[in-house]
DNA sequence: CATGGGTGGGTG
DNA sequence: CACCCACC
């Protein structure tokens, strides 16, 4: 008589959140009246009119640009409300944005470990709260859903014209027939619009999220649809996603690593990339190029750094091969 | 100085 | 330790 058990299988389900142009949203809390206007955050406005670190949804649609100082922003669009960073001992003081990140934390740490990137950006491991809610809740058993959830994007899922895209996704959430690792992120992105809801109730504030395998898909996935939307990364997605993936664009290789990759090797994309063996990658980089950002995760995926393998290869190629989310 | 100061990590 | 690299 089978015993009924967990699927032996070691997907992880992991969230990268990203809080929406986060330093406006904090002021717009603070003075609600900037709520829906075109609104930046500068610091410094002597020179140029200071530098924008932060620019709402509204003025980049009239054209403003991170890039560009306050002067420049003011004649791009001559509503924008520019509003200072505070300032302590002479310099930008981010603290009340450090702060309502804590927020923020404290909301969506209680799904799950919670690794704080940045000010504004967490990951959050939720392997086992998507596997306790397959195993008591699954999707497959659910009458409706949020619409939030809905909302949600799935990558490789095709909507044709004139259909409906909630119903699209609807169906892929609780879809019976779905492999056991994406059912699992169907339960990820479950859990993870209810926690964006409740950020939204308890902060105020919107955020946007990647739900995947691993840290660096789900990083990819949350800037896909911004502001106030979550995308899905399903294993199957990935191959032809990193196909046509510019190789800047993944972390590490946004500097010069990733000018010499596409000098050197004439790669253009992580596809071309994966084409090179980790022998041919030695010969260029050499062995020691493989290491930098391990240790400094709570994830095992980037914490155990040498002890995965015995052996020294590229970064380059480490980090290829965790966007397949492959196991090293 | 003029995106840019802070931060975190690696290397020699 | 000082310096470089990469990211937000």
């Amino acid at each position: 008589m089978p015993v009924a058990r967990r699927e032996t299988c070691d997907a992880r389900v992991i969230a990268h959140i990203d809080m929406d142009c986060f330093y406006v949203q904090v002021e717009q809390r603070k003075q609600p009246n900037l709520r829906g206007l075109p609104t930046a955050v500068i610091q410094y406005n002597s020179y140029k009119g200071g530098a924008l670190i932060a620019v709402s949804y509204e003025a980049r649609r009239c054209g403003v640009k991170r890039s560009m100082r306050g002067d420049e922003a003011k004649e791009a669009c001559p509503q924008i409300q520019l509003v200072q960073v505070p300032v302590a001992r002479g310099k930008a003081d981010l603290n009340s944005y450090r702060n309502a990140g804590s927020e923020v934390v404290s909301v969506l740490s209680q799904k799950g470990r919670c690794e704080r990137a940045s000010i504004d950006e967490v990951y959050l491991d939720l392997t086992h709260a998507a596997e306790t809610m397959l195993m008591e809740a699954s999707p497959e058993s659910m009458q409706d859903f949020e619409d939030e959830v809905l909302k949600s994007h799935v990558l490789g899922l095709e909507i044709e014209d004139g259909s409906d895209a909630k119903e699209e996704v609807r169906k892929w959430l609780c879809r019976s027939d779905a492999s056991y690792q994406d059912k699992l992120l169907a339960c990820g992105a479950l859990i993870v619009s209810d926690l964006r809801m409740q950020v939204l109730k308890e902060t105020e504030f919107t955020c946007s999220a990647g739900i995947a395998h691993n840290k660096m898909l789900a990083k990819l996935a949350s800037a896909m649809n911004k502001p106030a939307q979550q995308t899905i990364v399903p294993h199957s997605s990935v191959e032809q996603l990193l196909a046509t993936l510019p190789i800047k664009k993944m972390k590490h290789l946004g500097g010069k690593l990733g000018s010499s990759l596409q000098i050197d090797l004439g790669v253009n994309t992580v596809g071309d990339l994966l084409q090179f063996s980790e022998e041919k990658l030695q010969q260029w980089y050499g062995i020691n190029t493989g290491f930098t950002e391990l240790g400094c995760g709570i994830f095992q995926e980037e914490s155990m750094g040498k002890k995965l393998r015995g052996d020294y290869f590229p970064r380059a190629m480490v980090l290829a091969r965790r966007f397949l989310g492959l196991r090293l």
